[in-house]
RNA sequence: GGGCGCGUAGCUCAGUUGGCAGAGCAGCUCCCUUACAAGGAGCAGGUCACAGGUUCAAGUCCUGUUGCGCCCACCA
């Protein structure tokens, strides 16, 4: 994506020199010098000379370029960038690439909604086709659409991805994100589609994925299967239909109720507990359903509820995944009647044999099922079997998480990958390999093993689409034509990525294809986490740049949100144990929603939508940023322009306290010199703030950025209200020279330390300040160091600095009480001081009465627990 | 039905191994301009959801209850 730089930046030199300060420094204008500025010197390169142990690396999320950023993305990505930035600080090469997710079915939709086409994989290439629309072909009916080959429908979504990603990379950009640019994929790239199809033939060879034929929830609308971690129990109106099935063993018919009367041709046995009493007698007769006289047997099951409708069911194949639980576990005959596009289809099922039955089915072959409940309820009334008015109630049914309509169950022909739901052994090695990472916040990896233990089956990964990675495989076919599903043709993994559609298996020629003796291609594509599940691998090179490879992988970071954690992060976790038996990151952070109680207010009386761009631009970056990072991992957070307006006043802040503090080391250039720190208060400082350095890297060591940012914050309004006031007088001279140096050297290495303190959460206003006064970034300067600072302060605490506060402020409330200015001055003043605090507070004698302008100040030890005004003149 | 998280000042939230309840914002009273009015000083404001228990001592640990949010769950 970007240009491939001569070599790589040079980490420069961050020594200062002469400040030169700005008349009225400003935020306006910094987020685009900057970014450019950085683009230019390459700041964010990653080096791929370094070793691994000097490697930090990323597992960016890739957003999917159809849909659009929101303050979501804005919030949950400031946490990882403050997370490479300190990384970087602290001594590591960051690799933070860039993904974009153009693979799935929100892309498809877009690229025929937008080119009026359509994906047929039996159509052959077509170079330089121009596609009939170009920016809005939403109201071309889908019959209308152009069929395209698979080929040209790739491209087409690169093509329109490309316009995407451009928008996301200068809201990134403008956001300060240092992502290294040279980095980037998309998962419906060449390379993607090769290591999600070389992923697929290694577990392939090992028997990790399978195929099988077996009952799939499936999706009428985008006719595909449907895997366990895509479903969605939505509420959804329904009735009861009480029904009477004739019973040879008892004089009166046996009553069940159900919700899908439809279903009845496909019924194949009742089912009751084996303990329900009512049925006992019933179990090992048989009953003869109503209007379609099939005889089925009554039989017993754990998982049938007495207490559910009349407690004697219907199994039909297939109404639910319990039909399908209790045709497996009593091997009952298959009765499907539904087709894959979710109609009853055209022939009765097997066992279906009386005439009468079959005039019955005739009625509603072809239908809906929700026309053939309607018809088969009629029917029931008029000849009696069904009792009573349906009783509406509203239950819960499984939706696709992106269809409309409920999923039925529909016998197919799939791909699976053993993830443990049917493997106690793989599960058990999944579990550990969840506790094996480390969660931020740890109980989220709660979710992981209840997801992991609730596992019902394996994951299917086969959908029946056009658009997505393809199985690399073919099927050879017989004499007469048919394939044989249990040889598939793999794919060399020197040919991928591979259109079976399209491409020939080794061994057979193009025109070999759908003949007898021949082949054919796999139809289907991959399900879009199959592809996605491989961000580690597909970013770091896996097969591709082993060098690389080697020194990103397994990942040191996967940052997320809560609720992909079944899906992204489970089916990554899957694949690296299987190909590589680890982890493919050793630490998850997982960022909370964000809440916005009064967004339809604001949009009622603003009249507009918040967008991120919209954001950064009225409040600047950094002050996004704050918002963002006053946030801990794991909570959710309150969408806050309130919390932006106080990060944007911090950045002024700043920028206005560096422009005071530089302006004392403009002579001779800035004076950083430890040796020259003499005075009590000044060591004091030092020394408060080499603790704020050491607490606050722990914290981002431990991707706790909340506390980092508070303890920075807090120590800098301390500096900047009590400190370089309790200075101000000294440092202009008045009190001497060494003294003067004292502070000018203090305040020197106090700014050069907080501004690599902020530097990972203001980004544009710790670098313009740093560039006033140093060569090179703040951003690829060193974490400050405590050490160095306790050595300035020779020995210090911070009590001269609490104490001498706490009396100003006892000097600052004698003018309040008196509502006289702060400037005003004090005649003299007794103030008592904590005899803890005594010897820290003299210390600093000079300071204080300097700054509370009290001629004559007199500190006298106290029992109390704060300073108190024991007597006040003013002048 | 099961699980997880949360409940602390008007609002948003901190509160570490139990040790005198905190911050910011909002409010109130003041101070204008020699880094900063997109500024500064000061003040006021809490039955730590509820009920038990452990302890010299509980916002913090244990048990239960309740409210809110989220996730999972088998559609008769």
């Amino acid at each position: 994506m970007s240009a491939q730089p001569v070599q790589p930046a040079t980490p420069t030199t961050d020594l200062p020199i002469e400040p030169r300060v700005p008349e009225r420094p400003a935020l306006e204008g910094l987020e685009e010098r900057w970014d450019a500025r950085w683009n230019q010197a390459q700041t964010y390169r990653f080096d791929t000379g370094a070793t691994r142990d000097r490697v930090y690396s990323i597992d960016t999320p890739p957003p999917t370029v159809s849909g659009s950023l929101h303050v979501g993305h804005v919030f949950s990505y400031t946490h990882t960038d403050i997370v490479a930035r300190y990384q970087r600080m602290a001594g590591k090469q960051v690799f933070y690439p860039m993904g974009w997710d153009d693979n799935g079915l929100p892309t498809e939709r877009r690229v025929q909604n937008y080119y009026g086409v359509r994906c047929d994989p039996s159509l052959p290439y077509e170079p330089g086709f121009v596609p009939p629309h170009d920016g809005d072909a939403k109201s071309v009916k889908a019959a209308d659409q152009v069929p395209v080959s698979r080929r040209n429908f790739v491209e087409l979504c690169e093509r329109l991805s490309g316009e995407d990603e451009k928008q996301f990379e200068a809201l990134w950009r403008r956001l300060g994100l240092s992502i290294d640019w040279s980095q980037t994929y998309q998962t419906i790239g060449s390379s993607a589609r090769a290591a999600s199809q070389r992923a697929f033939l290694r577990n392939l060879a090992r028997g990790e994925v399978y195929q099988a034929e077996a009952p799939t929830l499936w999706d009428v609308t985008f006719r595909t299967a449907v895997a366990q971690a895509e479903l969605e129990d939505r509420v959804t109106p329904g009735a009861y239909h009480r029904i009477g099935f004739h019973s040879l063993a008892a004089d009166k018919p046996v009553y069940i109720e159900t919700t899908r009367p439809e279903l009845l041709p496909a019924c194949v046995a009742l089912v009751a507990h084996p303990d329900d009493a009512r049925y006992q007698p019933l179990f090992g007769t048989t009953v003869r359903t109503p209007l379609f006289d099939v005889e089925v047997p009554v039989v017993a099951h754990r998982l049938a509820e007495p207490d559910k409708g009349s407690g004697i069911a219907m199994i039909c194949t297939f109404g639910d995944v319990t039909d399908v639980v209790w045709w497996r576990e009593l091997h009952l005959p298959t009765r499907a009647i539904l087709g894959w596009d979710g109609r009853l289809l055209a022939n009765p099922p097997l066992g279906l044999d009386s005439p009468g039955g079959r005039a019955v089915y005739d009625e509603i072959a072809g239908k809906t099922p929700f026309s053939a409940r309607a018809r088969l309820v009629e029917l029931l009334g008029e000849s009696g079997d069904l009792v009573g008015a349906p009783t509406p109630i509203t239950h819960p049914v499984k939706f696709f998480e992106k269809g409309d309509r409920p999923l039925e169950i529909v016998t197919t022909r799939q791909w699976y990958i053993r993830n443990g739901g049917l493997d106690g052994g793989v599960r058990a090695a999944l579990l550990a390999r969840g506790r094996e990472l480390r969660w931020y916040p740890d109980f989220m990896r709660v979710r992981y093993e209840n997801w992991v233990e609730g596992l019902t089956s394996d994951w299917l990964i086969s959908r029946q689409r056009f658009f997505g990675v393809p199985f690399p495989v073919w099927y050879p076919l017989d004499d007469d034509g048919a394939p044989d599903y249990a040889q598939p043709l793999a794919a060399s993994e020197s040919s991928l990525p591979v259109d079976p559609s399209s491409d020939t298996p080794p061994g057979y020629s193009p025109s070999q294809r759908g003949m007898p003796g021949g082949f054919v291609g796999d139809p289907d594509v991959m399900d879009t986490w199959a592809t996605s599940s491989l961000t580690p691998e597909i970013a770091g090179g896996w097969s591709t740049d082993s060098d690389l490879f080697a020194r990103v992988f397994p990942m040191d970071l996967r940052p997320q949100a809560q609720d992909i954690i079944r899906t992204w992060l489970f089916a990554t976790v899957v694949r690296s144990h299987l190909e590589f038996n680890s982890l493919p990151f050793a630490n998850a952070a997982i960022s909370g929603f964000i809440l916005d109680p009064d967004r339809k207010k604001m949009s009622k009386s603003k009249g507009n939508v918040v967008t991120p761009m919209g954001l950064l631009e009225r409040h600047g970056s950094d002050a996004v940023r704050y918002w963002a990072a006053s946030a801990r991992l794991g909570t959710d957070a309150e969408f806050s322009e309130g919390q932006m307006k106080i990060g944007r006043r911090l950045a002024i802040k700043l920028l206005n306290a560096s422009k005071f503090a530089l302006g004392f080391l403009t002579e001779g250039g800035p004076r950083l010199s430890p040796e020259a720190v003499t005075e009590p208060l000044d060591r004091a400082c030092l020394a408060a703030l080499a603790e704020v350095v050491e607490r606050s890297g722990a914290a981002l060591a431990e991707y706790d950025h909340t506390r980092a940012l508070e303890l920075t914050e807090t120590f800098f309004w301390t500096f900047c209200d009590n400190y370089i006031e309790l200075i101000k007088d000294r440092v202009h001279g008045r009190a001497g020279e060494v003294a003067a140096a004292s502070a000018r050297a203090a305040l020197g290495l106090a700014l050069d330390a907080v501004l690599r303190l902020f530097a990972p959460f203001l980004p544009f206003a710790t670098e313009e300040v740093w560039s006033w006064w140093h060569q090179g970034s703040v951003h690829l300067a060193s974490w400050p160091s405590g050490g160095n600072l306790r050595e300035a302060a020779a020995g210090a605490t911070r009590d001269a600095l609490d104490a001498a506060g706490a009396v100003l402020t006892a000097l600052r409330k004698v003018k309040s009480e008196a509502k006289v200015s702060m400037r005003a001055e004090i005649e003299s003043a007794e103030i008592g001081v904590p005899s803890a605090l005594f010897a820290a507070a003299d210390s600093a004698h000079g300071d204080i009465a300097a700054a509370g302008r009290t001629r004559v100040l007199t500190l006298t030890p106290t029992n109390a627990d704060t300073p108190t005004i024991i007597a006040a003149t003013l002048a």
